[in-house]
DNA sequence: GCAGTCACG
DNA sequence: ACGTACGTGACTGCG
């Protein structure tokens, strides 16, 4: 069996070996510009241009510390041009045009505002090309979101897998030149020969994939959705990246110190109480300390074992002193782990800041989302928590500026949904909550008890995530027969709004999508009524489609709301900044004398993004770090 | 690479 | 036969 596995080992060690030195036909008319001659050429080239097509070399996919390797350029379809800049290995590595005049010589076409540029995740190569002196004007295409729009599951947004899907090309996989795992190297350690046919292809493909995905959004109606919206919102975004968060250091190297000391603490006791050692990160191993040795009731099952999350070991906080300590460990290794240990590892030495990556295509719903770090999932829910909100801090002489849309999913129900009685509740204006009870218990608003207040809170909460009565029972401690009671009243008192999600399911499972007020589209191809899947999917299908519109709707008045800031600031030459989005709420930094100009301008923004039949509020709150904001 | 857990809106 | 509220990302253990 060894020596099978060998020889087979070897003969895929040649194949790739072939693979990798075996030059596939070319898709076009590719070439190398590697003298001043051929700059030259493709100067000319460039004149009088409608669309280019861009594409870089890199050599990290973090695009403020990467350096660029080379450009790519497609003129039209099938005629492309690499522009080597930074390649150290081969013959002709010698060859490669001085980076400043290669600039000189596109930046002029680059700022040219009737030159459309169409690029494959623009962000991306509009951040590395800024660095190196290239700054990109006029209206730009990004193929990458055009393909999300289409299909936002984000499967298959790739460039290589959109020329399969919608051109029938097979591309050359990166790996193919930079190889895989432990054995990768960077793109400016393959020669320029190899990756000349790579690159043009790249940019090639992404031009030839323009008409097709702009005729398929027209088709659909989202071709404004996505020259109005997404692609402005691109700039935004990248301001905010670079901008980024200024982080405390010293702060969280503090806490750090004290959180290690309380962690040794407690496993010392917690290994006390189980009479040995153990991994206490392993679930499974917790699983036996607990429910073998102590003997403590089983709560709840996982597929592989024993549940131990915090609402099983929070149900067994009476039987043994150990839960409790378990518990306390839980939190505080979570917090050290994800968020004071590791963000201090992410601040960029030149700036002192975190600049998180905000992923445009990142959601199925038309939500951002963020990555190293995720600013968007920092603590505030408990106290221990939000001290992590400490270590993000405005400069001197600067505050950060936080701005939050009031309720805006319930506000956006209401609207969606037309249900006179919520939104009779919103124009009252004051607790939405204390009204919506109040209408349902048919009282006036001041006799409303904490607890039916409580109550209605978690069923509007359940509501606009497709709730069942019975998930509601194990959510707000009812019987089920008392959550039933509850949803019932809700919808006998707003029965617009069970209609409306009846007709959101109903919609789904004859059009195959739903859609937002700005004709964003979520597909659930197991809801149309022709196929046939599971009961579980299918219902987990249609609370996603009642969820999407309300979620996908907030999404797309907060990128508005965005778009229109970042526009007034640099009109204005305000020297604020977004620094981040948190899904119905933005923080700006904010020099002290723009503090007042800029609440304001903000707020207004905000609240007249997109006009609904309820009025969009807007909280606002200050502070010198995150954590004391007021 | 998946599962479990847990941080956020 | 079982199971649930929607959408994310990060960390750890384990195969």
């Amino acid at each position: 069996m060894a020596q099978l596995f060998s020889v087979q080992l070897c003969l895929f060690d040649e194949a790739t070996d072939a693979a990798l030195y075996t030059q596939s036909a070319p898709l076009g008319d590719y070439q190398v510009v590697n003298s001043w001659a051929k700059l030259g050429h493709l100067t000319r080239q460039l004149q009088g241009l409608e669309y280019l097509a861009l594409d870089t070399e890199t050599t990290s996919t973090n695009a403020l510390e990467a350096k660029l390797v080379g450009i790519s350029v497609a003129v039209q379809p099938g005629k492309a041009y690499y522009i080597p800049l930074g390649h150290s290995v081969g013959q002709d590595v010698g060859l490669q045009l001085p980076l400043k005049h290669v600039v000189s010589v596109l930046q002029p076409v680059l700022a040219d505002k009737n030159v459309a540029k169409v690029l494959h995740n623009a962000k991306y190569d509009m951040m590395v090309l800024s660095r190196y002196g290239l700054t990109i004007q006029g209206t730009i295409y990004d193929t990458m979101i055009a393909a999300w729009l289409l299909s936002p599951s984000g499967r298959g947004i790739g460039l290589k897998a959109q020329a399969w899907q919608r051109l029938g090309v097979e591309m050359q996989a990166i790996t193919e030149l930079i190889g895989t795992g432990r054995k990768q190297t960077t793109m400016d350690r393959v020669t320029i020969t190899r990756v000349t046919p790579y690159a043009c292809a790249d940019a090639d493909i992404t031009l030839r994939l323009l008409p097709v995905l702009r005729a398929e959004l027209k088709l659909r109606q989202q071709w404004d959705l996505f020259t109005q919206l997404e692609m402005p919102f691109i700039p935004v975004l990248i301001a905010m990246e670079k901008q980024g968060m200024l982080i405390d250091v010293s702060c969280l190297q503090t806490m750090s110190q004290a959180m290690q000391y309380q962690l040794e603490e407690l496993v010392d006791q917690i290994y006390e109480y189980a009479g040995h050692h153990f991994n206490l990160n392993s679930t499974k191993q917790l699983g036996i300390v607990l429910f073998e040795e102590l003997e403590l009731p089983v709560i709840r099952q996982t597929k592989t074992g024993w549940s131990t999350d915090v609402h099983v070991l929070e149900a067994l906080h009476q039987s043994h002193p150990i839960v409790e300590l378990i518990l306390e460990y839980r939190q505080i290794e979570k917090l050290k782990g994800t968020y004071i240990d590791a963000l201090p590892t992410l601040v960029n030495p030149g700036t002192g800041r975190v600049h998180s990556s905000f992923h445009q295509t990142g959601t199925s719903t038309g939500r951002i989302s963020s990555s190293h770090p995720n600013l968007q999932n920092i603590p505030v829910r408990t106290e221990l928590g939000r001290t992590v909100r400490r270590a993000f801090v405005a400069p001197e002489g600067h505050v950060l500026l936080g701005c939050d849309y009031s309720q805006v999913e319930l506000r956006l129900l209401a609207h969606l949904s037309g249900d006179p009685g919520l939104l009779e509740a919103f124009a009252r204006g004051e607790d939405i909550h204390t009204n919506i009870s109040a209408a349902m218990h048919d009282v006036p608003p001041e006799e409303v008890t904490k607890i039916q207040r409580r109550q209605t809170k978690d069923i509007i909460f359940g509501l606009m995530y497709g709730m069942t009565s019975a998930s509601l029972a194990v959510r707000a401690n009812l019987s089920e027969a008392e959550a039933q009671q509850f949803v019932d009243a809700f919808f006998q008192r707003f029965s617009g709004v069970q209609q409306y999600m009846k007709a959101t399911v109903a919609r789904a499972g004859a059009l195959g999508y739903v859609e937002t007020l700005l004709g964003r589209r979520r597909y659930f191809p197991e809801l149309l009524t022709a196929e046939a899947t599971d009961e579980y999917a299918q219902h987990a299908a249609e609370r996603s489609a009642i969820n999407m519109p309300i979620q996908g709707t907030a999404a797309d008045i907060i990128k508005l709301a965005m778009i229109k800031l970042h526009d007034r600031l640099r009109t204005e030459q305000l020297k604020s900044r977004l620094v981040l989005q948190m899904h119905d709420e933005l923080v700006l930094e904010v020099p002290n004398e723009e503090l007042e100009q800029v609440q304001h301008l903000v707020v207004d923004i905000m609240s007249n993004a997109y006009e609904i039949s309820v009025p969009l509020t807007v909280n606002v709150t200050v502070g010198n770090n995150w954590m004391d904001m007021k």
